[in-house]
DNA sequence: CGATTTTGACCCGCGC
DNA sequence: GCGCGGGTCAAAATCG
């Protein structure tokens, strides 16, 4: 009865698109008081799922752009289990649509201990939402911040 | 009213 | 062959 109803998921058995591995991980350390349900990294998105993992004991946020759900665009929150202050946020595919309000910019993450400028990330973001030709840096400085236990990502805090 | 969020259930892939 | 995990979608409820 209400079989075939379920019967629609997975429309896409194939997508003839290698979609763009542009998987880029940003630690985020955030205090308890700015843990907000959405992350205002400059764009929209929707929450569409959470689960909870056995690497990680804490619930895994999936986010989806809300303004382009069709483009290949995904967001994972999870939490680092061993600093629940520090958000881990991987982005994976590219940024194809247009900026809902870029003067919308101001996300409150405190950056205590950032070793980098925060307007140098911003440039990073901006390359990665323009163009994916320095992807390969990107992903190598993304690699070493992340790799960096000190390090704090703040996402645009002009 | 519209948009967004939350929970549950289901499905697929992979390993052994 | 079977099980488990992980991931996504749908619907409904709520808020501004």
């Amino acid at each position: 009865m209400i079989q075939k109803s379920i019967l629609k998921k997975h429309a896409s058995p194939k997508r003839p698109r290698e979609i763009t591995t542009n998987i880029s991980t940003v630690c985020i350390k955030t205090t308890s008081s700015d843990q907000t349900s959405v992350v205002k990294d400059g764009y929209h998105w929707r929450k569409y799922g959470q689960k909870v993992t056995r690497d990680n004991p804490s619930p895994r946020a999936y986010y989806k752009c809300s303004f382009a759900p069709t483009f290949p665009v995904k967001k994972k929150v999870q939490r680092s289990a061993k600093d629940p202050s520090v958000l881990v946020a991987t982005y994976e595919g590219e940024h194809n649509h247009p900026h809902p309000s870029q003067a919308e910019i101001k996300v409150p993450l405190v950056n205590q201990g950032v070793t980098i400028d925060p307007r140098y990330l911003k440039k990073f973001m901006e390359d990665i939402n323009t163009n994916s030709l320095q992807r390969d840096l990107v992903e190598q400085m993304t690699s070493s911040l992340t790799k960096n236990p000190s390090f704090a990502a703040a996402v645009a805090a002009a």
